[in-house]
DNA sequence: AGTGGTTCAATGGTCCAACCAATTTCTGCA
DNA sequence: TGCAGAAATTGGTTGGACCATTGAACCACT
């Protein structure tokens, strides 16, 4: 029984909100950080209310494309365009240790995918532009003794940049922020990300030589030492804090 | 209905109804399906406006954890818990070929993974669940000449749950609906995925087998026929439609 | 019993007109 | 000129009203 009979769609009214704003950033050209119109001014504008517009906003709000300050104005927060796919992913109990690791499970699978393309794709100035972020990181991890995080941040961000597929920065980057609001809960491990510290250059070496399977295995080790950090931070936490 | 619902204290309103909403269905054990108190009742308990309450609610719609329907009332979609995280992606340009062929190469990282852990935790229910969507989906794709399209995409699904973590099914859906945006503007190669079929089954008897490393490979080897199509499509598209 | 139409209450969707709170801008005094 | 305070701007909240859709109850007719 195949009789195709969609839905009839009759009122959407903030979903067209939405759209003519998408319009409008693109007439106006408008980039992260610029301001657009203020809620009064939409809602005459588009001859809707000001609830409306506010329903839509609230919408873009929620998917970080947007951010409201209170007295100031509503700024734009990431490039918007008219044909965009929304992922809103939800991970159930995150802030214990399942959580993060099943988040880890799908960064191993991009980040070491994303190491393969760079070494197949990566152009002269990219992988110059990892090894500018690689010896800054170890310069800070020498200097620091081991607290180089946002260095090493900027390290993965410049592979997944380099990899000329801008989604496994997307995705990776929105783990990243699960990742950092666990911190705030400090798990007991002084060295966290130590063990990793490594394998940074030995994946570079391998993009660098455009050796993909080399640069998906040293990948693979460096996610594994994660996983284990994350292992013993698990193992802390079990003898102290409960929460 | 126990009265729970305690009255909201001061600023963050709508996170604040929202924490208190994600309280009362865990009080009521609330599941997906289940509708929850009507916007009115909801701002008179926890003494907000009825619009505050609505701005919350189009939050969750927006994050796809509820759907509102008109004159009937407001269901649960996905379970919620107090304790979740949300990571809203929102992917820009995907319309055309090249952002296919960038989905394509997330979802081939994910599925290989995704098989592989299968074929490590995957338990007799999940694995018999499993053939049995590969049965049919063979059923489906002998009676009807190839077009399988929905019976495949379930047993691809039932091999993301069996890998027991939900946001290779969450990643991968989102991506999935981008393809059928792309197939209502469909592109001419008619036997699209005829190629892959013979590889779903080898793709069970690895995860059957419990061998890791083997499901990884055959699951790279149907998303490369998959992207032989996509190129195909592209060729063709080429040289007709341009819209 | 069942079919179709009508009524009616409940519910989400939209609108309006205020007022509050945070921020920015302007103004006038020292 | 410098800066504190007033005024305007802007998002946040409120309360009340009405519209559109839904679903259940009811009713008439077959």
């Amino acid at each position: 029984m195949t009789d195709f009979l969609p839905p009839i769609q009759t009122t959407a009214r903030d979903d067209a909100v939405l759209k003519a704003l998408a319009g409008f950033v693109r007439q106006e050209a408008l980039g992260p950080g610029e301001k657009l119109p203020t809620e009064r001014i939409l809602a005459e504008r588009l001859k809707v209310s000001r609830n409306t517009v506010r329903e839509a906003l609230t919408r873009w709000e929620g998917l970080g494309l947007v951010e409201r300050r209170q007295g100031s104005g509503t700024y734009l927060k990431a490039a918007v365009s008219p044909d965009m796919l929304h992922m809103p992913l939800t991970l159930s109990g995150g802030n214990d240790f399942a959580g993060l690791m099943r988040t880890l499970e799908i960064r191993r699978a991009l980040e070491a995918e994303a190491a393969a393309l760079c070494a197949i794709r990566g152009g002269k100035a990219e992988i110059a532009e990892i090894e500018r972020k690689l010896d800054i990181m170890e310069d800070a991890f020498r200097t620091r003794a081991g607290m180089s995080s946002e260095e090493d941040w900027e390290f993965h961000q410049a592979v997944y940049r380099a990899s000329g597929n801008p989604l496994f920065e997307q995705i990776i980057s929105a783990m990243h922020e699960l990742f950092h609001r666990f911190w705030e809960h400090p798990l007991g491990v002084r060295d966290f990300g130590h063990a990793s510290f490594p394998y940074h250059r030995t994946i570079f070496d391998r993009i660098a030589a455009h050796d993909p399977d080399g640069a998906r295995a040293e990948a693979l080790k460096l996610i594994a030492t994660v996983e284990d950090d994350l292992k013993r931070g698990a193992a802390n936490l079990k003898l102290s804090d409960r929460r």
